[in-house]
DNA sequence: TCAAATTTAGAACATTTGTTCTAAATTTAG
DNA sequence: CTAAATTTAGAACAAATGTTCTAAATTTGA
């Protein structure tokens, strides 16, 4: 593994261990054997790293979204793809926790967030328009209220990790179950029947 | 003003506008024309400075349910209590936007916050019966359910102000109504009939 | 093979931060 | 009024932090 793929992955590991606010660069460097200057050789300011760490988030997003498109129109989609979207704030946990603090502190993930919500935002109401036009999903729903759902699924899909940080702080197979059913239950009302 | 006071208002204010990353004892000092060494005479760790802040948070939250308890059972109600949550959530919302860090950090606020969604969790519960009792919200929703709507209702009051710092940054009466909106469409499809 | 490029460790630096100390100024109480 | 208590400013300090510098080690490529 490169070093730079190495540092990284430490400073990943750190990050959603001890958050941002206690992790320098030196505890990343120490945590792989490596010196300060040399983690420094390789990223330059300590944001560069933020930077790259978030940037592996939003490709997988990518990934995730076209792999969305391609699937069918079902509620075991929604269910699959919740399991993916989990794996993602899970895996980058330390990003949704610390996200507006990241954000102004770095304005590059700002917009480039704000990019990202917008893309999806328009695959989510197409994907309700999808289930209406199966007859799975109601189809007497106003547009506005459409993306009114959709806004809701953001900030549950978001920060649903801070709530259970907060709260109950499942783990593993827990988190994700309740993960899954809170995005459900969103859904819930607007579904017509259950196949 | 007592000088604790000035400090706490000064922190308040330094800490929304910039954020918690960069705002140091020091600048809260300088912003009032204090000494550093007199802040801590005050507030002997930065810790105290934000435990004071969040306790008038929780206690305002207190006075917020205290009033809940005694309105009117109506979908008005709602309205006007999200008005007040809303300004509570902006009053303090360096608290919100870094909740985790902070609960991470400070342990008792963890605690104190556990302890308040809990309060929280059953006059929701409550209340949604009795409007069910009133003939306003449908009264088919399984206990459960109503339990997942509640976990909504708390992500999304939340953790509106962080996404709305990510995306569209309404401010003033716009970020009101865009809040309101959010949690009223919550409800909606709970909701039997219109007043 | 061997010179050039890359990577590395470790010292060095300026700045900042939270906190403490000290001594003076101010307020409070009897 | 005056002695005690409180509050204040400002210096001082140790630790930490991001970053840079330097020189050695290692790798690369012709």
């Amino acid at each position: 593994m490169k070093t730079k793929e190495k540092i990284l992955n430490a400073a990943l590991q750190l990050y959603n261990e001890q958050g941002i606010r206690s992790v320098t660069t030196r505890h990343i460097a120490a945590s792989i054997g490596l010196s300060g200057g040399n983690l420094h050789y390789h990223f330059k300011h300590t944001e560069d790293i933020i930077r790259a760490l978030f940037n592996e988030l939003a490709s997988a997003y990518d990934d995730l979204m076209l792999n969305a498109q391609q699937a069918s129109i079902n509620l075991a989609t929604i269910d699959a793809l919740a399991a993916i979207s989990f794996q993602l704030v899970n895996k980058y946990r330390f990003i949704f926790i610390n996200f507006v603090e990241i954000a102004n502190w770095i304005p590059e993930i700002k917009a480039s967030y704000g990019q990202l919500i917008q893309k999806r935002e328009q695959q989510f109401v197409s994907f309700f328009d999808a289930l209406a036009q199966h007859g799975i999903f109601r189809d007497d729903i106003p547009t506005s209220n459409k993306l009114g759902l959709v806004k809701q699924f953001f900030i549950i899909s978001d920060f649903w990790l801070s709530h259970n940080e907060l709260t109950r702080q499942y783990r593993g197979e827990d988190a994700l179950n309740d993960y899954k059913k809170t995005i459900n239950l969103l859904l819930w009302p607007y579904i017509k029947r259950f196949e």
